[in-house]
DNA sequence: AATAAATAGTTAACATTGTAAACCATTTGC
DNA sequence: GCAAATGGTTTACAATGTTAACTATTTATT
């Protein structure tokens, strides 16, 4: 097995402290400086998607999505619409102001991604992202276990 | 370019997450459950380092270095020793209880990286290693651009 | 139909973490 | 000798993760 130099927890944090930055000061013009990947996932499941789901795609818990949820209604990013079917539900849905501002969003996850890739030919890429993939089997796998 | 199918950010600070779980959980017998990786470089330079340099190894500041300490000599694993030469720093030295501890601390970030690079040849690990440098590269240089 | 159990969401509490500002003591540079 | 820089500490505040308790509603059980 082979030994990596640094610690593999702290490069990974770092690599993604860093990619964050990168983003947050991308969009710093915009009024919400978080949560822009819910935005995007509110955006693929636009008048069907609940917190709980919202949740599940953002791998937390249901306690988290309040926050997040007050955070973008609070800048007018999302509604709560109570769901008619199941009262218990909230649908989320967004408002102009994030339709207007998702684009670029959307935009930027691109660019930060290839910023973050640049120098990189697809084939390292695809590695990457496969071994990626398998690190975070093998983690879940022993999460799991114990 | 290629295109990820998932934001590098959230895949990466995901998997930082699950590392971390990992390493609490089969050190959890001990009494500290974090800063484990200062203690390994407070071993590395063993009565030469200060809080000032362990910050600049562990990239954060002096602040957080001070609740490090704090909490690791509030454990009895640090002990903080007047430097005479500046009497403005303090050498951070590992007490006798640290010292029994480090081997298997040590041990555990082996195995934890056994554990998440199973599966993965030699020549896998080592251009993870390296694409992991480049992307780290590419980001800090953009970081110093804005 | 009545009741128990599960689900969706909220609220509150607490610890951790990141960040910035102000401060003290000491050392360095001019 | 004095200003500036350095090492460390304290305080404050916001963000994040986690847990428990709670309300309202729906589903399952008898």
């Amino acid at each position: 097995m082979a030994q990596l130099e640094q610690p593999l927890g702290r490069m990974l944090s770092g690599l993604a402290k860093g990619y964050l930055h990168l983003l947050r000061n991308k969009l710093q013009h915009l009024d919400i400086d978080r949560n822009y990947l819910a935005l995007v996932l509110v955006e693929n499941n636009e008048g069907s998607i609940t917190q709980q789901e919202l949740a599940v795609l953002l791998d937390t818990d249901k306690v988290s999505i309040v926050r997040v949820i007050d955070y973008l209604s609070g800048k007018g990013y999302i509604q709560r619409i109570p769901n008619t079917e199941d009262r218990r539900k909230h649908s989320l849905v967004l408002t102009q102001k994030a339709k207007l501002a998702l684009p670029e969003i959307k935009q930027s996850f691109i660019e930060i991604n290839e910023i973050a890739l640049k120098g990189l030919n697809h084939s390292q890429v695809s590695e990457l992202e496969q071994t990626i993939k398998k690190i975070k089997s093998n983690i879940k796998e022993n999460i799991k276990i114990l």
